[in-house]
Order: C-alpha cells, then sequence, then structure tokens
DNA sequence: CGGAAACTTGAGTTACGTCAACTACCGTGG
DNA sequence: CCACGGTAGTTGACGTAACTCAAGTTTCCG
C-alpha cells in the first residue's frame, strides 16, 4: 500500500508487525509508527482524500478488511463502534507526540532507549509477548535508524552502547530488551497510562 | 492547561493561536504542533486518561467549551458530528506524521522551509489571512526553533539564509512569507488535499 | 558454495550546538 | 523626559554529535 492511492478500505490488524513510513523524493525515509495487532490502517486514507503515507509489513500480517463505504453506516448504527474507532485515533496521536518530542529534542542515546522502551511496551501490551517476559522485537537496524532520523553506522554505534551497558542484547534479526526499567530511566519515559481498550 | 491534569472539557478553538507541547523534566521542549481556529483540543484527554501534552495561547484565542460526559452521548445522537471529530483527528495525524519526517528527515535549511509554508497553509486555509496575499505568522523565532527541534541560534541563522534568498522577510514579532512558492520547492512538500471540512 | 542482507568498526568531515556578546525595540515608572 | 529591564533578534568563535565513506565480519538462504 503506497502513498498517494486512493484506498477504499480500512484494516483492522489481526496478527504480525508492520510499519508507516514517508520518504522523500531522494529517497531519504521516515518511520512514521509501528502497526501492531488491533491497531487500525487506512483510517486517514478514508477520511483525507489520498494517503498520505505507506505501510510496509516487517512478519507475516493478517488483516480484517472493511469497507470505506460503510463508515458513516457504522456511525449511525454502533456509536460505540465509532467511540473506539475515535479512542484508536487518539492514541496513535498520542503515540506520534511522543516520537516527535522525542526525534526532535532527545539525544541518540536517549532516542534509542526510548524507542525499544517503547517497542517493548507496544509488544507486551498487545499480548505479542508475555507480560514480564523479555520481548523479543522483529526489527532491523535499518528500521531503527529510519524511526529515529539518525543514519545506520551511528544507529549501530548507539546500540553497541546500550548493549555494553547490558540494557539490550542485539540478535540475528531482532532486539532483546534485558533492563527494560534502565531504558526508561535514560529516556525519561513511562508508557501512557490508558482506559479501558476496545475491542474491535 | 498543563501536562498530567485530567481534563473533563473539550474545546473548539473559535479564533486565535496557539499550540501543543511537550517538555522533558531537564526543560527541553518540543512544540508538537499549532492550534487554529477550527480545531479541538483535549480529545486525547478525553479519551486517555490524561493529557498527554501542555497547551499555550500565542495570541488572544476564543473557544468553546465541551463537556466530556457528552461526547458519548453526540456519538449517539449525532453520528455526523463524530464523524467530524474522527475527520479532525485523522487530520491531525496527518500533520503530525508531516512533522515527523520533517525533522526526522530533511535538513535544517529544508526543515524551516517546511514550516513556515505549513504555517502559511495553515494560516490561509482558517481565513486568519486572505487566500493568495502574504500571511503574517505570529510567532517567534524560539516557537520555531522548538518545532524544528533546533537550537535557537542556528535557526536564526537558518531564517537569515531564507531571507536572503528572498523567501521570507522576518518582522518585529513574526515572519511574512514572500515567496510560498520558493518555500514548498526547497522543503519539497504542498499542502494535503482535504475532503470537505467540516464545520464544528 | 556463492551471494545477499544485516551488522560492525575506524577515519575523516560537516552540520549543528554552545557560549558569549551585542543591538534593537518596546513598555514601565521614577 | 530619560533610565531601566525584559524580550527578541543577530553575529562570531569554537566544540562536538552525528554523518559519510570505506572496508570489514557474520549469518542466512538458495
Amino acid at each position: 500500500m503506497t502513498e498517494g492511492e486512493r484506498n477504499a478500505q480500512l484494516y483492522t490488524v489481526l496478527s504480525g508487525w508492520g510499519f508507516r513510513y514517508k520518504i522523500l523524493e531522494d529517497g531519504r525515509r521516515q518511520i512514521l509508527n509501528y502497526i501492531l495487532p488491533g491497531d487500525l490502517i487506512g483510517l486517514q486514507g478514508n477520511v483525507m482524500l489520498e494517503m498520505q503515507h505507506s505501510v510496509e509489513a516487517m512478519t507475516r500480517m493478517s488483516l480484517c478488511v472493511f469497507e470505506r463505504d460503510r463508515l458513516m453506516t457504522l456511525y449511525e448504527k454502533h456509536p460505540s463502534l465509532a467511540y473506539d474507532i475515535t479512542w484508536l485515533a487518539a492514541r496513535e496521536e498520542t503515540m506520534l507526540d511522543e516520537h516527535l518530542l522525542s526525534i526532535g529534542r532527545r539525544s541518540a542515546l536517549e532516542r534509542a532507549a526510548y524507542l525499544l522502551a517503547f517497542l517493548d511496551w507496544r509488544a507486551k501490551s498487545t499480548g505479542a509477548a508475555a507480560e514480564g517476559k523479555a520481548a523479543n522485537l522483529p526489527v532491523t537496524q535499518q528500521h531503527c535508524a529510519d524511526t529515529l532520523g539518525l543514519s545506520l553506522v551511528h544507529t549501530n554505534k548507539t546500540f553497541r552502547k546500550l548493549a555494553g551497558d547490558r540494557l539490550i542484547r542485539w540478535l540475528d534479526r531482532g532486539c532483546e530488551v534485558i533492563d527494560i526499567e534502565g531504558l526508561r530511566k535514560l529516556a525519561g519515559w513511562t508508557p501512557p497510562l490508558e482506559t479501558k481498550r476496545p475491542f474491535l
């Protein structure tokens, strides 16, 4: 699914990991946010005229399709589902705000710590990893670099520092969080308190 | 209105300029987005448990208050208004996405050009400035620096370059856009196409 | 066994940050 | 009327975090 396309569908993610991103003409890429089970894809495309970003899967994903035309009908017939959609949109906004703070004002080390703490939180709160147990995050350093707004080389050096301090361990294809509290403290971040989460 | 507060109200902006921001413990500040007439304030606070950011006015603002408890009722009684709220949330997301791309991947000069082109667009599309006429943006360089994720000094030097190239003129307290097309081209950005905008 | 994708490391460069000083422009009050 | 203090903007010298380039491993997979 790429930017500019007019997309008639809305999707709910049932399983798997993906991400949303934008690119400049010369290829510079910025990952905007990650997509996990329970997330909605394509709301912007339904409400705005066209998609403003692209989406890519990181693992095999299964989706539940939803027709665009039915969105207004759904709002009329099921106000509580409409409310849930708003809830999801507001949560996305909260995440984007934090990412913005991170890229704009945190140092490379803090930023990296924040990203991993954030992904760990998301992984755990969607049940992708058991609560309490160390999460194994299926990201490459290239993904992280494009999320952090850093170069690949500098991202690597930053992660090596975190690994040297025993906060994480970097695996073949992904990252294992060892000391989540350490990461959160370094980043100066704690996961947001949420009201009850909608099913969808 | 500051972060962490539990805010029972939702506001619609009738007139004036403001902005949303977050700060780290040591005072580093990141401006997340600007608030103009027609925008909604406090949706996150209503849906999440508490406000995740703070809001500050840049000019005198007039607001229309809306009680939190009535949100669910509104969703039941007026689905089209509910849809409008979703529309606004999706538009906010689109703007945050673009800011993220900007801070993460654009150079200081491109970023500055983007910000001014963006504010010019917002000013014009809310009727704060006449369409076609040069918009006068009521921002200080400190605001811009905190939006761009740059230092105040470097922001100043960047703006002086834009002024030297006759793209903008910097006034006492704010900025006058001279060559909007030049700014957009430099930033590699054009305003998004929007579907019909809701009243609210 | 070869080739691609991911990760690592060092050396040199540059964009941006910090520090510090200075100007200009108010509005306030003696 | 001028003295003042505060906010906003400007500029130069110097330091450093992050980038680029380039050359490695290592791991996976066909």
